[in-house]
DNA sequence: CCGATCCTGTACAATCACTTAACAAAGACA
DNA sequence: TGTCTTTGTTAAGTGATTGTACAGGATCGG
């Protein structure tokens, strides 16, 4: 599991994207100033860090020339408010890897910081597994018995919930929120027409669930 | 059982989402203004409060700003109507978790309440006893003797409350009406029916009941 | 614009759970 | 003890939920 560090001073702020990262599959580390967030950059030595721009002590200029200047490679993703005065080439050339201005959209962010962190560490592949078969975050790829197996956009989302959500029941409209997201509302019952979709592709027999289990009156229970 | 405050000035749709919460099982408290809402929020401390935009006396963003500045960390979901100015940011940043754009659906709104409650407490495996069988609340499942024992929905709210009112006689009629809520009537014995199947399960010997004990002449009283 | 692909909703069948009726058993009370 | 009331228990009917195939529609790339 990857490791992102949040130095932000607004709490709510800093709290709502930590959130959304965990909910994403991330690991979160939260730091409200300057100085304690760049202590732990430099110990915990997270995959990425988002680091507003603005901040008490030490702002996220002085944290990506201090960080850089110890040798640290931590991608970064800078968080400017919109009247701030900022010199994009500036930012880059002091070390940032990418920023973004507030207000942004969660799909926008998470846009980001999947892009740097696939081009930062495409070697490294975080692989989880249903049964015998294995998906591969970064290829977004699923392998079973060596073979591909083909997933669309809404199968593969669909998967990786289940697998973020283990052991658990899962209500379709938990679901539908976190999949397909809060601002289209589909019937409850394209999830079950997805669900079936994955059994196809991934339960060994289809006739007996045993990963994507219903549970009668509630909705679905992912077992690894 | 949770406890969520609904802060609305308009008061049929105060009693719908009353109504609505209390079929869903949660406990409601309900204002009309601001002030009176902010003052329950600070006093009761509800697992989440509802709150809408525009309100007499003391709007949402308001409340959010003086829970968020008394320390409160209660849970805030904002209504705004279609028509109103929201920045979603300039939301969440002042303290609020979520909003929902009116007119909204039951389902919609019920699913991003589950969903703040589920971060707000999350991991915590809340593990309740019946004798020497185990109940988890967060994977909702029952285990005894190391085995899963297959609840149907009726069967573990069932068990759920009788697990929340310990000790206490409840007569039939307490039992419907917070097991299977207030809009449905089914037959006094259909509680029996489903104490039956509840012994079945979990009693070590079905034929002396030590935890779903029958008051003659009154209901059930559960032991732990 | 076309074709391919995927998503969504619908229809129907299969399955499951809930409810209730019926009768047996147990308790209350004179 | 006898009788009436309450509860235990089972099984069948009924309604609700889910599995699944398929069709219209959206989207995307050329």
């Amino acid at each position: 599991m990857q490791t992102i560090l949040v130095i932000d001073d607004d709490e709510s702020l800093r709290d709502t994207i930590g959130v959304m990262l965990e909910q994403e599959g991330f690991r979160v580390l939260l730091a409200g100033d300057g100085r304690s967030g760049l202590e732990k950059a430099l110990t915990i030595k997270p995959d990425l860090a988002i680091v507003d721009l603005r901040l008490p002590g030490l702002n996220g200029t002085e944290i990506c020339k201090q960080l850089r200047a110890a040798q640290n490679k931590t991608p970064i993703i800078v968080l400017s408010a919109i009247g701030d005065e900022v010199d994009k080439v500036l930012l880059l050339e002091i070390g940032a890897d990418d920023y973004v201005v507030k207000p942004f959209g969660r799909r926008e962010l998470l846009a980001r910081i999947r892009a740097i962190l696939r081009r930062v560490s495409p070697g490294t592949h975080t692989l989880l597994h249903v049964g015998e078969t294995e998906v591969d975050l970064q290829r977004r790829s699923v392998i079973r018995n060596g073979e591909e197996v083909r997933m669309t956009p809404a199968e593969y989302n669909l998967l990786i919930y289940f697998l973020q959500n283990p052991d658990r029941p899962l209500t379709r409209d938990m679901i539908l929120n976190s999949v397909w997201g809060y601002d289209s509302f589909p019937n409850t019952r394209t999830v079950d027409a997805h669900v079936v979709k994955l059994r196809q592709k991934l339960e060994p027999d289809p006739n007996v669930p045993r990963h994507f289990i219903t549970v009668h009156g509630v909705g679905y229970r992912f077992l690894p």
